[in-house]
DNA sequence: TGAAATGTTGGGGCG
DNA sequence: ACGCCCCAACATTTC
């Protein structure tokens, strides 16, 4: 009888995929059955940055996960616990001899793996997975972080991209499971979260088929699409805009490296300077993640306050009543509500439609970023804390790369100009259908407006003073230090 | 990955 | 024809 080797483990993350899975293919490399683990860690569910929506999504990419191991004979391996304890548990369980898992860049997970890491007595493989390039890798002639975008990219895009990982998975390669105890697949009540709305569906599968279909065509209009307020970004006949990959990256059922890749041969395929100079604009967008990833990890203080210091000293206002109108798509201006509509219906709104609603709120309403950013993770189904905060702080002006204080997006221009038609705004807000084009962006000048519907909260140009003068105080007293 | 204020120019109406 | 004004269109500066 040829006794069966050792299992090793191999702990699912952020990494809901076996395709270009590195840390999953190192386990598989190594012969011995990989056991698929995931943990569900009371610490997250409990965290106020959790939602339920974003939860949701998250099962429906286990289910996925879960159902594709069963292709191979094996299924998903489901805990929960504390990761430290669970593991050792399981450690003891099954005579595993390693443990495998991607790397997590954000500050609690690195922290919760540091104890992890020295803590048994078998070998810890941890891999850098959920970036092209990991932190520390794209460093500035003094080997320091850059803190500025621009020249970050520079350097990003001159260092040699790592290969996509294949491999040809079989059913030998997995534990079968039939001998450890797993707890099914909890559903959201479980996990203490009501129920939500309906989501996109979080496959492997999926995920591949919408980045080969952004592929074909939209990527080719980025540079306009990027900035277009789609109501559905999912619909099937649509003008090209968003790619709408950001749920698949958030939880890596799509892989950075295949997604670069597949950039690249389509820049090679592109028709037009117009075409080409487009796919390089999605390219960015993925720089922009793994620099925001790589500014959390070198500057971790930004998860709790300004990126720069010298705005500490902001006297943001308390307004709770304010926070909730924005909260609730009851600002009186159509495209902040329609974008507001939005994210608490489906979880997701497009990048324009972020920094609009980012602006209204940090610089019209005057009100902490950090709201928006804790109302944006409690929604998003995409909400990545590092993504989250560098976009919050870029708009609030407090950040890397801040825009000036004093670019304040006017709503009603920006509404102008990204929803001309009224659509984004007419397919969220209801209550505005009949309003004609030529009011669609400033209801309150209608002759009679619409009876359900609020008259705007602030006047833009006077809480455009107001923050000038707030960011002006500071800049002199700056001064006079 | 703004917007508003201010400055400049040039055509047309008009005395 | 000329000077003057108005103002749209564009450019530059400022926050």
């Amino acid at each position: 009888m040829i006794s069966s080797p050792r299992p090793v483990i191999h702990w699912f993350r952020r990494d809901l995929r076996l395709s270009d899975n590195l840390a999953l293919h190192a386990a598989i490399y190594t012969d011995a059955p990989v056991i698929p683990l995931f943990i569900f860690d009371p610490a997250i569910l409990k965290s106020d940055r959790s939602g339920a929506a974003r939860m949701a999504f998250l099962l429906k990419g286990l289910a996925a996960l879960d159902s594709h191991l069963r292709h191979y004979g094996s299924r998903l391996l489901i805990r929960r616990g504390k990761p430290f304890d669970v593991l050792r548990e399981l450690i003891l369980e099954t005579d595993a001899s390693a443990i495998y898992f991607n790397r997590d860049y954000s500050p609690f997970a690195v922290k919760r793996d540091e104890a992890i890491i020295q803590a048994y007595s078998i070998p810890v493989h941890i891999y850098d997975d959920a970036l092209l390039l990991p932190p520390g890798k794209v460093m500035t002639a003094e080997d320091k972080p850059y803190t500025v975008y621009t020249p970050f990219k520079n350097n990003w895009r001159k260092h040699n991209k790592p290969e996509i990982s294949k491999i040809s998975i079989r059913s030998d390669h997995f534990h079968t499971l039939e001998d450890i105890a797993a707890h099914d697949l909890p559903i959201l009540g479980e996990l203490g979260f009501s129920d939500t709305f309906d989501l996109p569906d979080a496959s492997e599968n999926v995920a591949q088929h919408n980045l080969a279909s952004f592929m074909e065509r939209d990527i080719y209009a980025y540079s306009e699409g990027r900035n277009r307020l789609t109501a559905q970004p999912f619909a099937e006949k649509r003008p090209a805009g968003s790619s709408y990959l950001s749920p698949y990256f958030r939880f890596g059922i799509l892989s950075p490296r295949q997604a670069y890749w597949s950039a690249r041969d389509a820049f090679a395929q592109a028709g037009s300077e117009q075409a080409s100079e487009s796919v390089s604009t999605w390219v960015d967008e993925l720089i922009w993640r793994e620099f925001y990833m790589h500014i959390m990890v070198h500057f971790p203080h930004v998860d709790k306050g300004n990126f720069r210091p010298q705005y500490d000293g902001l006297q943001w206002r308390y307004a709770p009543d304010e926070l909730q109108a924005w909260q609730e798509g009851q600002t009186g201006y159509p495209v902040v509500d329609a974008a507001m509509r939005q994210l608490c219906q489906v979880g997701w709104m497009p990048n324009r439609a972020r920094m609009i609603v980012a602006s209204f709120l940090t610089k019209d309403l005057f009100i902490h970023w950090q709201e928006g950013e804790r109302h944006f993770m409690h929604w998003l189904i995409d909400g990545d804390p590092a993504a989250n905060n560098g976009g919050w702080q870029w708009a609030a002006g407090t950040g890397t790369d801040a825009q000036p204080y004093f670019r304040i997006f006017n709503p009603v221009s920006q509404s102008q100009k990204f929803d001309p038609q009224g659509d984004y705004i007419c397919y969220w807000l209801p209550e505005l259908r009949d309003v004609p084009v030529k009011f669609i962006h400033v209801p309150w000048q209608m002759p009679s407006p619409p009876k359900n519907y609020p008259p705007p909260m602030v006047d833009h140009s006077m809480a455009r003073e107001r923050t000038l003068a707030a960011f002006k105080v500071l800049k002199i007293e700056e001064n006079n230090l």
